[in-house]
DNA sequence: CTCGTGACTCCCG
DNA sequence: TCGGGAGCCACGA
């Protein structure tokens, strides 16, 4: 099973964004990395914002490296978080996500916290 | 071809 | 802990 060769990078980012389970999250930066290119988070911004638009892209799942909601306030923000603790997901007293906990790549690890 | 655009990320202080 | 500055990258016009 290929997994991203022929499609681009857009493509392959917006198939690892819909890869996102839900009552998980997954960073930019992780998305990048996931569609070929660590460093393309800047990428995935503007593939949320495209795809989103006519398909059904879990965009809300998506969150910056600190585990915060990137969108101002006002224009996404509050919606995004509304979705997101719909599913399940918490924030702490910072508005921050524990990515050790809801993370995409960290979630399949979830319950063998090393303590 | 060049330029502008971003819901980013890293580095410093 | 928080903010400012620079770097990066793909894509559309």
């Amino acid at each position: 099973m290929d997994q991203g060769e022929s499609r681009s990078l857009s493509e392959r980012i917006a198939a690892a964004v819909a890869a996102v389970p839900p009552g998980t999250v997954a960073t930019y930066g992780e998305i990048a990395a996931v569609a070929g290119n660590p460093r393309a988070a800047r990428q995935v911004v503007r593939v949320l914002n495209v795809w989103s638009r006519g398909r059904s892209l879990p965009w809300h799942r998506i969150v910056n490296r600190h585990g915060t909601i990137s969108l101002p306030p006002g224009d996404g923000y509050e919606l995004q978080r509304s979705l997101l603790e719909s599913e399940g997901v918490e924030f702490d007293a910072k508005d921050r996500i524990d990515l050790n906990r809801y993370g995409f790549s960290r979630a399949v690890f979830r319950g063998a916290a090393p303590r």
